[in-house]
DNA sequence: CCATCTCACTTGCAAAAAGCAAGTGAAAAA
DNA sequence: TTTTTCACTTGCTTTTTGCAAGTGAGATGG
C-alpha cells in the first residue's frame, strides 16, 4: 500500500525530480546500500561504515527516509537500547536504482567490488530477485 | 573508451559511492533528464527548466558534469554566443539510471507525467532503445 | 546494587554549499 | 551604432554539512 503524502510540495511533478529530492544527496542511498546489500540494521554499523557519516548526519537521514516511508524502526526485543532499522517495501524497490547506478560506475569508473559487479553483469534479473529473496517477509510496513 | 581519472580520491572504492559523489545532489541529474528526454542543449533553455536552477549553481553543476565526462560543449556554428551542450556515451549509459529512478517514483510517489511512465511501464528496454536512438551519432566525445 | 560502559542520539560551532540579485563581456539583431 | 541576447561571474545571505563534545536511558560487570 503505497501511502502517498498529501502535499508535499515538489519543485515539480516530474518523477525524476521526486526521486531526486527524496535520494539527492550524498549519503542517503549509501545508508541504503548498506541495509539492502551489507544486511545493517543499526546506528552504530551505519556509523561504522567506510565511508564516515557524521553522527547528526546519520541521524537526519535517518530520520528523513523514515518521513519518507523508505524504512522504519523496530525495538530490539533482547536490547532496550537497540533500534533495528529495516526496509520497507518502497525502500526495497530501490533495488533497480541502487543496481543500475552500480552498474554505471562499474562501467565508467575505477571502482571495486568486482564481485558484486560480476554478479549483477551476470544476470540482473536474478541478481535482483536473491535480494528480493533475502529481505522477503522483513521489510516493515512504513510506521 | 571510457578513461578513467587517475586518482579521483572517493570517499570509498564502492561503486555506489562513486555514483552518489558524482550525481547525488539536487541537480545533476535533472539536467541530464532535460539533456536526455527534453532535448535542451543550451545553458538558457536549462535555466528555464520548471525546477527554477539558479545560474551560478547551473554554471557549476555543467562544469563539474564536463569535469566527469558525461556531457561536452560545441559551438553553435550559427551563432557565436551559444554553446551547444551534449551528452557523451557516459552521459548516455545514465538512461537506466534514470529510468529506474522515474519508475519507482511513479510506483510511489504522487507524480506526473504520465504519458512518460506508461510508456516505461509498458516496454523498459523499448523505452531504452527508443531513447538510445535518439541520441545515436549524436553523443560527444568527453574533451 | 552501583559504577561503568554502550547505544542512539543531541548540541554548538565552524566551514562549505546553495540560493538570490545584480553585473559583465562578447556576439548578434535592430 | 545602439540595444538585446547569451553565457556566464560576483557579492552576499541563508542553509546545509561536518566535526567534537555531551547526554540520558538501558545494559553489563563486580
Amino acid at each position: 500500500m503505497p501511502k502517498k503524502k498529501p502535499s508535499p510540495k515538489w519543485r515539480s511533478g516530474c518523477p525524476l525530480n521526486a526521486s531526486v529530492e527524496i535520494l539527492g544527496d550524498r549519503w542517503s542511498l549509501l545508508i541504503i546500500r548498506d541495509m539492502m546489500l551489507r544486511g545493517f540494521r543499526t546506528y552504530k554499523e551505519f556509523l561504522g561504515s567506510y565511508e564516515g557519516i557524521a553522527t547528526n548526519i546519520l541521524a537526519d537521514r535517518l530520520r528523513r527516509l523514515i518521513a519518507h516511508g523508505i524504512i522504519a524502526t523496530q525495538p530490539d526485543p533482547s536490547d532496550g537500547r537497540k533500534l533495528f532499522y529495516l526496509l520497507t517495501a518502497k525502500g526495497l524497490d530501490l533495488a533497480p536504482v541502487l543496481t543500475e547506478m552500480v552498474l554505471w560506475a562499474a562501467a565508467h569508473e575505477d571502482t571495486q567490488n568486482q564481485a558484486l559487479i560480476r554478479q549483477i553483469q551476470k544476470d540482473k534479473e536474478q541478481f535482483l530477485a536473491t535480494v528480493r529473496q533475502r529481505w522477503a517477509g522483513k521489510t516493515l510496513p512504513s510506521s
